[in-house]
DNA sequence: GCCCGCTACCGTACGGTGTATCCACAGATA
DNA sequence: TATCTGTGGATACACCGTACGGTAGCGGGC
């Protein structure tokens, strides 16, 4: 069975799921695959080209979605897949936002979520539409992000309250108990019975409620 | 003159604002600074515990822009202020959202948005607020990667449209004319004129409309 | 006063990375 | 059969983060 680009970028992705992108490397890939490290180069000019890859690979999962009864339906859609995605892949949520995702499953994407939000109210012309596509990306990146980030570090620490405060305690307790960070104490002693899925739905009603509800110009 | 956390954050730093984040090591911090490499593990245990600190050097600097008039203007001024180091420090975007914020000028950003959103309309609870802060964070976290990385590929390409045809084109035009993605096309083609301070703002503000005028439970 | 132990500094070395280059060998062609 | 071509592999380079061992200075116990 020869090689092909398939075939590196789904090794490339089951090594970065287990090992997290700093895992990462050509010549684990290579090895995996049984062939030296620079028989990759035959197939993929970069590292960075690697990435881009696996990046659109996912994307094409995303893409599967497709379109839904009406415009919320469909980017409500794309958002949960974006983040089941990354909640899958944790690297994806890493490299999402870094550089300019061309692959076709990332346009396609892109081409949907853009065509579902011209047609929402409030868009009217193109630079709303520009403005909403990029309110709505940036919440979803940073969404993701902030959530797969809380993960990693609650999984390092461990999730009862008692090892938290013994791993980031020593020096977030006592960061916190200088009362010059009241409000953040009380988000972080009050706040973390919240579930993420819900969170990111409601925020992302919110946004686009903001969106659709914009006063006219 | 001795070294200090500070002296060698400070370098950092400018090296990383030079040379990127990627062209940041530490034997090139320890080489201008004229010590082994080494030396540095005495005032740091990590290189990623080296990156916190850069990150809370920026972090201060936000910090400074302190309490506005209402609690509008107060998140307005931290979230342009957060884009305005953002853009001079780039790879900080890079960083953005990828680790735990946890530096006391981080600490003490939080708390200025987590204290001045608990004092928005529409923020009843504690629940609210984490999804506000949430929220809030989230947009801003993507919207900055997004302008720093369009900023990058503008950079590397050129920004006027031949240039830009050209680079991008062969691949990009292409996919583009296959007539699969007409809504992304148009959106290229039509919509790169926009100003991209006033449509962070922009959005920033549809954010906060959406939650402060969030429907009641 | 002398020696010991301890601390603070330093250079070297190791295992790893992405990638350029060279080399051997197989198959096809003249 | 001899040469050419092109493909797969190994080696090599520059660089990375960091573990480790040594060495010099200095304060304290006898």
């Amino acid at each position: 069975m020869p090689l092909s680009r398939e075939k590196i970028a789904a090794t490339a992705i089951r090594l970065a799921d287990a090992d997290g992108l700093d895992g990462l490397s050509l010549r684990k890939i290579a090895k995996e695959l049984g062939v030296g490290p620079m028989r990759l180069y035959d197939y993929v000019m970069n590292k960075s080209e690697l990435l881009d890859l696996m990046v659109d690979v996912v994307y094409a999962r995303i893409a599967e979605v497709g379109q839904r009864g009406g415009w919320r339906a469909t980017v409500l859609g794309i958002a949960q897949a974006t983040r089941d995605a990354a909640l899958d892949h944790e690297w994806f949520a890493d490299l999402l936002g870094g550089r300019p995702h061309l692959g076709p499953h990332a346009l396609a994407v892109g081409e949907a979520t853009a065509a579902a939000l011209s047609a929402a109210p409030g868009v009217r012309d193109i630079d709303d539409l520009q403005r909403a596509v990029g309110a709505l990306n940036a919440f979803i990146i940073g969404a993701v992000r902030k959530e797969v980030t809380e993960r990693r570090t609650a999984r390092s620490t461990g999730t009862d309250e008692a090892a938290f405060q013994a791993s980031l305690g020593p020096y977030l307790t006592r960061m916190l108990k200088t009362g010059r960070y009241p409000t953040v104490a009380r988000l972080v002693i009050d706040g973390a019975h919240l579930n993420a899925e819900e969170t990111f739905n409601h925020n992302l009603t919110t946004i686009l409620d903001g969106i659709t509800r914009r006063s006219p110009t």
